[in-house]
This record gives structure tokens, sequence and C-alpha cells, in this order.
DNA sequence: TTATTTTTATGAGCACGCTCATTTTTGTCT
DNA sequence: AGACAAAAATGAGCGTGCTCATAAAAATAA
């Protein structure tokens, strides 16, 4: 039992350690999940008795860079950061940690974080979401922003987020720190 | 050669008309482009003589809607209303044109409209965008504002559109006052 | 060990969007 | 009219992501 589960866990890995190599090596639509389950040595079906689906694989990913950046976030910031810089902090946090899958992230977060209501959603995607947003709350909460979530916001807040990250997926220019100012700026409702 | 255009012409609206009843009643995804064919009286392939693919075809519909929503504007806008009033009124007529389409714009705009970038552009999503956008910039320009087009504030600018149709196309509450002005102040930089 | 149950792996097969060689239709000459 | 060319329609077939009955393997019981 104790075995078997540790067995599990590694050929999850394995699959995502040979998932990225292939999403960057090829992009993300041209990697079949065939591809990936031959690169991790199992059969075709294999791969999705541990991922419901190519997108939520990917997803995993995603999201386990974006819990990684909310730690980093809370490990590094100072009580004296004002809202602005609490928020910079905590979204280049999160940017650093996908710095590794930025070049198949496109059409990923595209299917996944989208603030388009969808049928069938990739739950990955959808506690990523979550939880980007409760921290963002829980920033808000420390500056003195104590109002009840409120939905047109955060929506609008989610809509700018992914604006930043498709910005950052395509261009890595200095520029973008115009954008912070004005997402900053917005959230403050 | 007339004759023959004309037949064209009355294949694609067909297969636009019989396309969008399907969406309406079975959802975009659940609709298969051989569904859209048979209820148009034509072969599976024949559709794709008329449509490159699946989305371009539902892009068309909402580029026709989006491009319809432009003209509208132009004929409804008055000379003394001012830069919040322009763009709301620009933004509710193009929703207007819209609005039939509500139901199954989710998945289609999600796709096609999203600021990530695409290796494989759907070009309908493409000019539908950078019309909106250039009407932005004319109505900009008329209040003052004539900067040359900075992409970032047009990428920001693009995302929450992206927010607003998105919250739209889940939600009708008469909340969405609160997401104009916020859309209007933000636009301003 | 052997028998039994539970878990995991397998790959044939499905439905989808889409392609393309072929056939059919349409339009243009004499 | 008939011969020819151009345009349009056709449907078999391909490569996807994904499913599911079945087989293999592992865990548990005797």
């Amino acid at each position: 039992m104790r075995i078997s589960q540790q067995a599990k866990e590694e050929t999850r890995g394995r699959i995502l350690d040979k998932a990225a190599e292939l999403f960057l090596s090829q992009g993300f639509e041209a990697t079949t999940t065939r591809d990936i389950a031959a690169e991790a040595g199992l059969a075709a079906g294999t791969l999705f008795n541990y991922f419901p689906s190519k997108e939520t694989l990917a997803m995993s990913m995603v999201g386990e860079a974006l819990s990684g950046g909310i730690d980093d976030y809370r490990r590094r910031r100072s009580d004296d950061d004002d809202l602005v810089e609490a928020l910079f902090l905590f979204v280049t946090s999160g940017l650093r940690r996908l710095r590794p899958l930025r070049p198949f992230l496109g059409p990923v977060l595209e299917r996944s974080l989208s603030p388009f209501p969808r049928k069938a959603v990739c739950p990955e995607g959808e506690s990523a979401r979550l939880d980007h947003l409760a921290v963002v709350q829980e920033i808000l909460s420390q500056y003195g922003f104590n109002s009840a979530p409120d939905y047109v916001a955060m929506t609008i807040y989610w809509s700018l987020y992914l604006g930043i990250l498709a910005f950052w997926a395509s261009d890595e220019s200095p520029q973008q720190e115009a954008t912070w100012a004005l997402v900053d700026y917005s959230i403050q409702m």
C-alpha cells in the first residue's frame, strides 16, 4: 500500500516532467497525449488514470507554480510595504515561478483561467484562481479594505490579472512597470 | 457567375442560421460540424469550403454582431456625450447586438478573443479586436487623448473588455453599472 | 503457498474537427 | 446541341483527446 502510493507519485511526476519537456520542445498543441505517455513509458490510456485530461495535466504544472508563488510571497513580504508594493510582490512571485513554463503558457491559461463561464471546468484552474483571489483579498484587508468580497470587483481584477499574464507571456520588455501601476490602482476601486 | 455567387451567399447564410440554431439549442461544443452540415443540407466536408474551421464559423456571427454594434454606435452617438458616456454607448451597442448569441458566447470568445498569443489565429477574431480597438482610439482622440496607440494600454483595455463580456455572458443583473464606471475610469490612464 | 479481492495498466475503439482525391455540377465556348 | 474547363460538393479517411471492457499485477486472506 505504501510502496504503491509512492510508485504512483513517481509515475505522476514522470508524466509531468516528460510533458513539460515535450511542451517546451514542440509546443502544447503539437504534443499529443500519446507522445507523453510513450515518453513516460506508459500505454496511451494509462495517462488518463493520472490526469483526467490534457488540460488538467498542464494546469497541474501551472497550479504548482502559482502555489509556489504564493509561498514565496508569504516568505518575502515585509510589513512596511504599502499596498501597491505588496500586490506587486505577490504578482511577480507568481510570474517568477511560471517563468520556466512561459513558452507554452498561452494555450493553457487561455483555456483554463478564462473568466468566461464554462460547462466543464478544469478544477486545477478553478482552485488556482480561487487561491489567488483569496490572497488578494487577504492583502486588501491588511491594508484596510475590509469590504466583503465583491464579485464584480473580483471579476475585473481577474481580467486584469489575465491581461498581465498574457502580456507577460508574449513580451518581456521593461514596459511592464506601467502595467502594474494600472492594476494596483484599479484594484483599490 | 452572378447566379453562382448569389447561391454561395445563400448557402453561407443557411449554414450560419442553422449553426446558430444548433449552438443555441445544444451548446457550442455539443454541436458537431457534421450536425451543422446535415442541417444545412450539405455533406460534412462541404461546410469547410465556406468556413475554414468551426471557430471561424462561430466568430463570423460574433464579428457581424460587433460590426453591427459599431454601426449602431456611430448612428446613435451624440456630440454632447462625455467620454464616459461615449464609451458606455459604444460597449452597450456591441452587447445589444451580441445579445441573441449570448448563451454560447463563452467558449467562442474565450478561444478567439483571448489576449494570449496564439499560433493559429482566427482572422475573424483578430479583425473584430482590431476594429473595436480602432473605435476606442477614435473615441479617445475625440476627447483630447491624442497619444499614439499604446500597446500596453490597449492590452489592458482589451482585458477589461473581455472581463465585461465574460461577466455579461454569465450574469445579467443590474450590477453591471458598477462595472462600466471602473472600465471607463481605467481607460483614461 | 494458494485463493480471492482490489488496484493498475492496456490498447482497441469512439467521436470529434478537419483534409483531400475524386466526382458532380455549373458556366463557357464553338 | 456537344465538348471542354472551372468551380463546388462529396465522403472516406486521418490524427486528435479520451473511454472502457479486459488483462495483468499487487495486496490481502486462508
